[in-house]
RNA sequence: GCCCCGGUGGUGGAACUGGUAGACACGCAGGACUUAAAAUCCUGUUCGCCGAAACGCGAGUACGGGUUCGAUUCCCGUCUGGGGCACCA
């Protein structure tokens, strides 16, 4: 009937529609998948309610950040594994929630906001449209009711709510956990704070009576060092081109981690999440959760505990009059040091301490003064970045010495910046025997060392080891240095001058943000002291203003608003800092469970039917930050009675990066030196595009040698004409060219000027007609011209085929360079799976026949792949196994509904737009996506008999089939009688004959 | 510097507890159908050697060694790529 219609009288273009749209027989996607995603929305199929008579499972996306960028396919890959598993534990019977939302307060709306002048809300809305348009054409199954946006009041009211549920607590340290302040004031006016040590500052210490007599802002000044949120002066990451404070997790190597500005630190009032509390729990929750191992390493490093002592040091300082002789004077002043290392305190050298400690004016004798002080400064005018860059040995004496308590030896205090502040006590003992660093310091400064571990010290290196004898150590000689760690500290206790202690690299997280695009604090201040608003005046929303310029230092834009900060004017001024991003992302999970509650954050009895997430997929980036800090917040939220678990997340899955495959051109421009000397600029010449191999022939010619390059080029292509009268000052670049535009690697012409129309009349010097770019594999980015969208992809081949590619690529948490061209392959794979149900000509070739046993044990086999393959994430493989099913099928022409009903559903995980059309076309009436699981049986697969490998000395030989049930003896005998076995035992005696069942056959001669 | 994780054909990758290395795809080569194109199908494809061919020989999972009847898999050392931490006493 095609045939009939004559080519000459149509364009290629009508005859291929003509022939696609007389075909309805063919796989047409594009008219399958919307149609299905409609039905899908139209039925909400995809909404998801409590159902206590079935397990639920609960799948979650770290939620995107909304872009303007919008989704490059790397984005995608979590999403469509967790697509997968969702749908898969629907087909088994789970109630599964899977919704999906937006992390969308944060810095770079804002930013764009001033500089493009378009209000975040809009600006984030926008992107958010996009994201979602994006997002529907691949297909997810997310229950769109359920969707958050942190920026939205109706879901910032929450955060807020939470906010002063965490400033409202304190971290019982005797519970080992959070209970409300009120619990704690009680205390207070019974006993003082004797069971109560200060979290924020364990100097304050004082009795009921005390308690009573204070003021109240001197009562709310000691409250606000216990609360969980709380408000204080501390050293803090200020970026002076973001105009805000960081948290240490958004400081990378010295410079922000949005934007690489400088960091410096500053003093200022700002809030924090006293998260230190919480260390320990944080470290042992990690043993109840499926985290990777490392995962749960960067978390454990971060945490940083330590167990050693704390010691306190006598000192005393040279005076004046004595400085001639030998004899120190008392001094007031205890130095307080942290050490893991008890056990070396013969060894100590030294002390230092940080440039910042408080004893230093104290101590600091007449003589050292002028020394210190030109120290202190120098190290002020560094900032962090230069400190990492450069570690230089830098210190300065301070004239004092502590006392060794066990021999009496005087010891020099030092201040170094090596010491840091704001960790242990800010002072060290150092020994310079057994630690790199003081090693090196002593050697700077000419300090004699001390030597306590025998031959374990060279004299050159510092030796770290704790396996060491002790030696020059009086009580301890003899000692192994691991077991004389207890005894010092005992002895440390007995004499009551020291402690055993356990320190946190961790500090509490700094919680505010001197910005206008994020949750406003629910506070409001009146003389000095901090009051929670009302929770009937929640949610606090942020003004609707054109200015976001910033504040007064350390104040946000918003206190350029008196008519919103005095709003309360009664009970006083508003704050004006904002919370972090991280403040949505830390409950959003339970917002998921009852998004539109507006009594409560989320309802206990529906957070106790949804539980932890039982799966979370997402990047690694998230580590320390967000995964640490929801950690927190639901072990806060856990305490405090709100929810029923204390980790929430049970298991989590990382996916990998994809990373772009960039592709290049080597551009060679040529100009007279003349003018070059005249416009300075060697560009903009005439042009022409050279192969790889010359471009790095040419980077090794000097770039001062012109005439060297020009000379190159001249020899290797004496036919071309640009280069024939080339000017003499030459600029050799590479250059990156879209991707999408190359093929493979091999450059098209065309397109490429249709590009960069101003190469329009460059030369392309081809090889065998083609330019073949150079390629590396980078980060996925807009500036490298290698991303590549998915919506052209989903428009070309589909998003069944999209979906299944990304999967097909390799295991999802690998990182891995995108590649398009492999994706013609899953295609073909499914048009292979719809001729298994049309045929272009016959149509509709199912049958009600019943299968044979062959055709049952390839789908069987399947079944167990494919649902084995899904419970353990291995995506790819699953993949390979559907092809092989299909193209076993082919090959055995099956086309038996009952079949192919079967593996339908095993499919619809993976590619759920076909396999419902195809589930339709059957005739079956419910959707595919309810439909339930194939069961596996065993007995379609089982084997009677199997063909063994046969080795002889382990190598393998030739292979038997040999009946699955025969004993040792029975395939012995086999095996032995075989012609090839006794051509390669050579007549040799046979010493041993190895038989694994159902596995192979080794004979050993 | 320290700590983790990798290294398998031309490419992405497979081999789940030590048991036939290279599944499944891409690419490439050849062929069929077609006036032609698209689509589809078939054959071959780790490397080297012999050969008309083989169910012929040898090597082979970064490299060197070890354990084992047998190692991509376990152990030791070296090289190399990626990620994390980085004065945390």
């Amino acid at each position: 009937m095609l045939t009939s219609i004559s080519a000459h009288s149509i364009t290629a273009e009508q005859y291929q529609k003509l022939y696609r749209t007389g075909s309805n027989m063919e796989y047409n996607f594009t008219q399958i998948e919307p149609k299905w995603q409609d039905k899908w929305k139209d039925d909400g199929i995809y909404k998801v309610n409590i159902d206590p008579s079935k397990p639920k499972y609960y799948v979650l996306d770290m939620f995107p950040y909304p872009s303007g960028a919008g989704l490059h396919v790397g984005h995608p890959l979590g999403y469509i594994a967790s697509d997968i598993v969702s749908r898969f534990k629907r087909l088994k019977g789970y109630n599964v929630l899977h919704p999906m939302g937006f992390d969308a307060f944060g810095l770079p709306a804002e930013q764009y906001a001033i500089e493009h002048g378009i209000h975040p809300k809009k600006s984030t809305e926008t992107n958010i449209s996009n994201f979602i348009a994006q997002l529907t054409k691949i297909g997810f199954c997310y229950d769109w009711d359920r969707e958050v946006r942190t920026c939205e009041p109706a879901y910032y009211k929450w955060t807020q709510w939470i906010f002063l549920r965490l400033f409202n607590s304190f971290y019982n340290r005797q519970q080992q956990k959070s209970i409300p302040i009120t619990e704690l004031i009680k205390a207070f006016e019974n006993k003082g704070n004797a069971d109560h040590i200060c979290p924020g500052d364990n100097s304050i210490h004082f009795t009921a009576a005390e308690w009573k007599a204070y003021t109240e802002k001197e009562q709310q000044d000691i409250l606000m060092h216990y609360r969980l949120a709380f408000c204080g002066y501390g050293e803090v990451n200020w970026c002076e081109a973001l105009g805000t404070v960081l948290a240490n997790d958004e400081v990378v190597n010295g410079v922000s981690e949005r934007g690489g500005h400088p960091v410096v630190k500053k003093k200022l009032r700002q809030w924090y999440l006293r998260i230190t509390e919480y260390a320990d729990r944080l470290l042992t929750g990690l043993d109840t959760i499926e985290f990777s191992e490392a995962m749960k390493e960067m978390q454990t490093n971060w945490i940083g505990k330590s167990s050693g002592a704390e010691i306190s040091f006598e000192l005393r300082a040279m005076s004046h009059e004595q400085k001639n002789g030998s004899q120190l004077t008392a001094h007031s002043s205890q130095l307080l040091v942290y050490t893991t290392r008890p056990d070396t305190i013969f060894g100590v050298d030294f002390m230092v301490v940080a440039p910042e400690h408080e004893l230093i004016e104290k101590i600091t004798t007449a003589e050292q003064k002028e020394a210190v002080e030109t120290y202190i400064t120098y190290v002020k005018s560094r900032s962090d970045r230069e400190r990492q860059a450069e570690k230089k040995i830098t210190g300065c004496f301070t004239g004092a010495y502590a006392i060794n308590p066990f021999d009496g030896r005087e010891i020099p205090v030092w201040i170094s910046e090596y010491v840091l502040a704001g960790y242990g006590t800010g002072a060290i003992m150092a020994v310079p025997c057994g630690d790199e660093r003081d090693f090196k310091f002593a050697q700077h400064f000419n300090i004699p060392v001390t030597n306590i571990i025998g031959d374990a010290f060279d004299g050159t290196e510092a030796n770290a080891t704790k396996d060491a004898i002790l030696s020059n150590s009086d009580f301890l000689d003899g000692m192994k240095m691991r077991d004389a760690i207890e005894v010092v500290i005992n002895k440390l206790e007995a004499m009551g001058i020291g402690k055993r202690k356990v320190n946190y690299k961790m500090r509490d997280a700094a919680f505010s943000r001197q910005r206008y695009w994020g949750e406003p604090f629910p506070i409001v201040w009146k003389d000095g002291i901090a009051y929670p608003l009302d929770e009937s005046q929640l949610p606090l929303e942020l003004p609707d203003v054109e200015s976001y310029s910033p504040g007064p230092e350390g104040e946000g834009p918003l206190a350029n608003i008196p008519e919103w900060t005095n709003q309360f004017s009664e009970k006083g001024v508003l704050e004006t800092n904002t919370m972090p991003g991280y403040a949505g992302s830390s409950w959003y999970f339970l917002r998921y469970m009852d998004p539109h509650n507006d009594k409560t954050f989320c309802d206990r009895t529906i957070s106790d039917y949804w539980n932890q997430v039982d799966l979370y997929i997402g990047g690694t980036e998230h580590a320390v930050g967000h995964l640490l800090y929801s950690r927190m917040w639901t072990k806060a939220l856990y305490d405090l009675g709100h929810i029923g678990f204390d980790e929430p997340f049970r298991k989590l899955l990382n996916q990998g990066m994809i990373q772009g495959s960039s592709r290049f051109v080597y551009r060679v421009q040529f100009k007279n030196i003349d003018e070059v000397f005249k416009t300075g600029d060697i560009t903009g010449g005439a042009t022409i595009f050279i192969p790889e191999n010359d471009y790095h022939k040419l980077i090794e010619i000097s770039v001062n040698d012109n005439k060297g390059r020009i000379d190159y080029l001249k020899n290797k292509y004496p036919s071309s004409k640009v280069i024939s009268n080339a000017g003499n000052a030459i600029s050799v670049t590479r250059l990156h060219v879209d991707v999408n535009i190359v093929d493979g690697y091999e450059l098209n012409k065309d397109e490429f000027v249709k590009w960069r129309p101003e190469y329009a009349n460059a030369e392309i010097i081809l090889e065998d007609g083609k330019y073949i770019c150079g390629s590396e594999v980078e980060k996925m980015s807009k500036s490298k011209f290698n991303t590549v969208n998915p919506d052209t992809l989903v428009e070309k081949f589909g998003a069944d085929t999209f979906r299944m590619y990304e999967m097909f690529l390799g295991p999802v948490d690998q990182s891995k360079p995108w590649d398009t061209k492999g994706i013609e392959g899953v295609h073909r794979f499914l048009k292979k799976l719809w001729r298994l149900f049309f045929d272009e000509t016959k149509g509709k070739i199912w049958t009600d026949a019943a299968p044979t046993a062959e055709e049952l044990k390839v789908l069987h086999r399947t079944i167990k792949k494919i649902e084995d393959d899904t419970e353990r994430y291995s995506f790819n493989t699953a993949v390979s196994g559907f092809m092989i099913c299909v193209n076993e099928l082919s090959d055995l022409k099956c086309h038996k509904k009952e079949i192919l009903e079967s593996l339908l559903i095993l499919i619809t995980p993976y590619a759920p737009h076909i396999a419902e059309e195809l589930w339709q076309q059957l005739g079956n009436s419910g959707s595919v996506l309810n439909a339930s699981y194939p069961l596996f049986n065993a007995a379609y697969v089982t084997e009677t008999s199997k063909e063994y490998p046969v080795s002889i000395n382990g190598k393998m030989r030739t292979s038997l089939t040999i009946a699955l049930d025969a004993t040792e003896e029975q395939v012995k005998e086999i095996v032995l009688a075989n012609e090839l076995v006794q051509k390669w035992m050579e007549d040799k005696p046979l010493k041993k004959l190895i038989f694994v069942k159902g596995k192979m056959i080794n004979v050993v001669v």
